[in-house]
RNA sequence: GGAAAGGUAGCUCAGCUGGUUAGAGCACGGCACUCAUAAUGCCGGGGUCGAGGGUUCGAGUCCCUCCCUUUCCA
């Protein structure tokens, strides 16, 4: 029976690019939809961009441009990312979209006819200055319980303890500055603490199989909570000004970001409906129809941090909305990728910027293979090494699965004009390999690509074994066993073959290329292509490069500097930073010019003798070298920085000190937390470059 | 503070409902081979399974305490 899927991975916040955690969560639903694909099984994978709220309003107005003009913006942004690592989503779309709007609002008015919306009078800080209400996250001041300075509304980050912004001590917007005031508000509520939502709920996570067993108890911990940890009601208003979808018969009230942004997932399918893509795939009906049939799987794959919203809200939205809504089939949480054992930060430099992944030339299959290699159906974060990520590509990929063909190839092509011949006993054999696609497709279906991949690699060991024990480059000298040295290749191409089919999800341009160049076909692989003995061999050219040191070396050298935004995966409302304040007054861009920013390269940095904040650094400046003393000696270690580009002050007065004189400055990022950070131009810059 | 997940060889990870001397891949050492982009094969060294108690004939595997890491608390 063809299955009929509906896929969606979380919407990606539309304030900045992708980083790499949405990529790894791409790379995940993307080698499950392709490998549903195979199986013959109908998919729609689709994604949009979420794109209201007050963080994109801010920072369009900080940018002087419409919220529009930014999600525009990084929205075109989009489809490199997307073709660059082959996530083969159908449709890509955006919360800002009539389709939205109209979805949004007919669920919010059957919610309110369903007696599940009301009203309060809820009160909360306000910016004079600004005119709006404030968020959390946008007010400042000293915590309650510790008195440590200028800790955020919800939560303190030295104590850690969680309150609300009205316990705040000295409050301030960090918008305007502004002392907030408190101001009364009609606000909307969905009533989820209603006995028919919680029934609902209860019976939903129960489904079996329905949701990863972490996620029930997770889920099952909120909905049954009391006392201050009882399931509340949920805010779905914000008063203008918003950028967001208005509240019908409600003037100045907008929905909250988080109820149409799972909603887009429904106006993303809408859209595609309307593009008429789902008839090429044989997909007939409409979009309603489609949407609320029995047997239309509805699959959301999310990250960790938005269980809440998608295991509680969502499922209730849905199922009292009613027909066509479906509450989802099954939501998939996979956790946060770190890098070597570190949370990725933009503020500490560390990060791997997909883009420059892309634009250093690396094979975007290998992140893809690795990512696969590391990932399991649980909630568990994964860390991604560089040298591991080396190793491994080099060894499975090159030296093991791609070798095979190789070496096969070599024979056939050169003995036997490449015609294959299989003995009798081939059936052993296409047995062997049909057990092996039953356990990879069980482990691809339940997500464990862990598994699969382990599997997989295990089987390109026993070929190059079997290959190895039946010495063919003996066998080759001898033209008496010309047979029994064809057989043994073109066992090993077929081995080659399953493996290539069956790393299809993973490595989808590598095995359309096999199945093209080696095998001749006009299309991709079918999963069931698995057990097809190869007629022959095409010309053979190789198929994967090995990792060069060189580009990962690029990948890390420049991510000190502008790397995205790094929240994992996932629409991450009203998270963005705050919008700068206290800066000084103004400067006129003459006063600016006169400042000479150049492009320079440390040749040498050293330690400085009886200084403990001082590196001695001397940089190249393209028109010739200087000396600059820089504190920076709690941060980098100087064998480090030999060799890195960053940006000098070259008119900066020179100035003597105890242990030299510096002729310059270099630039480096602070602020009272502990922690500095060298500035760095992007790649092509060279030394002596001025910087306007 | 409350809760959850995790802590197994240098690295990345398997170890199901407790059962013989704890595994794999990569890295490392040695050997073999040369068809293959120095690829492949064989052999080997390497772990008091976070720490300490306990249950049991027997515990990475169950219970308790503690330490460390990460995350969630809308």
């Amino acid at each position: 029976m063809t299955r009929k899927i509906f896929l969606t991975t979380a919407l990606p916040y539309a304030n900045g690019p992708f980083h790499i955690g949405h990529i790894m969560e791409y790379i995940q639903a993307d080698i499950w939809a392709r490998f549903q694909r195979m199986q013959g099984h109908q998919v729609h994978f689709v994604g949009a961009d979420d794109a209201h709220g007050a963080p994109i309003m801010l920072k369009a107005e900080a940018e002087g441009i419409t919220p529009q003009q930014l999600v525009g913006r990084i929205g075109a942004g989009r489809a490199q990312y997307l073709s660059g690592f082959h996530l083969s989503f159908d449709h890509w779309y955006t919360t800002d979209s009539p389709e939205n709007t109209e979805l949004s609002q007919e669920v919010y008015a059957r919610l309110k006819a369903a007696g599940l919306i009301y009203v309060k009078s809820v009160e909360q800080f306000f910016d004079p200055v600004k005119g709006m209400f404030l968020a959390d996250r946008y007010i400042k001041g000293e915590c309650p319980v510790c008195h440590s300075k200028d800790q955020y509304g919800d939560a303190c980050e030295v104590c850690s303890s969680v309150y609300v912004p009205t316990d705040l001590i000295n409050p301030y917007s960090t918008l305007s500055g502004a002392k907030p005031e408190l101001r009364s508000s009609d606000h909307f509520f969905f009533r989820l603490s209603d006995p028919r939502c919680v029934a609902f709920l209860e019976q939903w996570l129960d489904a079996p199989g329905r949701l990863q067993p972490q996620v029930i108890n997770k889920a099952r911990e909120w909905l049954s909570g009391s006392g201050d940890k009882a399931l509340a009601d949920w805010d779905i208003s914000r008063d203008a000004p918003y950028f967001g979808i208005p509240i019908p018969d409600a003037p100045g009230k907008y929905f909250y970001v988080w109820l149409d942004a799972p909603i887009g997932y429904l106006a993303a399918l809408k859209n595609y409906f309307e593009s008429g893509k789902p008839r090429a795939k044989g997909e007939l009906r409409s979009f309603e129809e489609f949407l609320g049939a029995p047997d239309t799987e509805q699959i959301h794959i999310i990250g960790k941090d938005i269980i809440y919203f998608h295991t509680l809200f969502w499922p209730a939205m849905l199922k009292f909305a009613g027909p066509p809504f479906k509450v989802p089939d099954h939501v998939y949480v996979h956790g946060f990728i770190n890098l070597s054992g570190e949370k990725m930060s933009k503020s500490r430099g560390t990060g791997l910027s997909p883009l420059r992944y892309l634009e250093v030339g690396m094979n975007p299959e290998w992140l893809r293979y690795y990512i696969a290699a590391k990932l399991n159906g649980s909630v568990e974060d994964m860390d991604f090494n560089p040298e591991d990520f080396t190793l491994r590509v080099n060894s499975d990929l090159v030296g093991k699965f791609v070798n095979i063909a190789s070496r096969a190839s070599a024979f056939l092509t050169r003995q036997f004009a490449g015609k294959t011949r299989f003995a009798a006993d081939a059936s052993s054999v296409q047995a062997e390999a049909a057990a092996l696609s039953s356990t990879v497709q069980a482990h691809y279906e339940a997500r464990e690509y862990g598994r699969a991949i382990r599997e997989l690699m295990a089987y390109a060991d026993r070929i190059n074994q079997a290959f190895d024990a039946r010495q063919p480059w003996v066998l080759a000298k001898d033209p008496a066993r010309a047979q029994e040295l064809q057989e043994v290749c073109s066992r090993a191409l077929y081995g080659f073959k399953v493996l290539a089919v069956l790393l299809a999800p993973v490595l989808p341009e590598l095995s359309a290329r096999a199945a093209r160049e080696l095998f001749g076909l006009d299309s991709s692989f079918m999963w069931a292509d698995a057990a097809v003995l190869p007629q022959g061999i095409g010309s053979y050219r190789h198929l994967m490069q090995r990792v060069d040191p060189k580009q990962l070396d690029a990948l890390f050298a420049s991510v000190a500097a502008p790397a995205a935004a790094v929240k994992p995966a996932g629409t991450a409302a009203a998270k963005a930073a705050p919008a700068v304040a206290d800066l000084p007054g103004t400067i006129s861009i003459e006063e600016f010019r006169r400042i000479d920013l150049r492009v320079a390269r440390i040749v040498e940095a050293a330690f400085v003798d009886g200084s403990d904040k001082l590196l001695k650094l001397t940089v190249d400046l393209g028109s010739g070298q200087r000396t600059v003393f820089a504190g920076i000696k709690a941060a980098y270690d100087p064998e480090k920085l030999k060799g890195r580009l960053t940006v000098v002050v070259a008119n900066l007065a020179p100035r003597k000190m105890k242990f030299g004189t510096s002729e310059g400055m270099v630039l480096a990022a602070s602020n009272e937390s502990p922690g500095l950070y060298l500035l760095s131009p992007d790649s092509g810059a060279v030394p002596g470059m001025r910087i306007s």
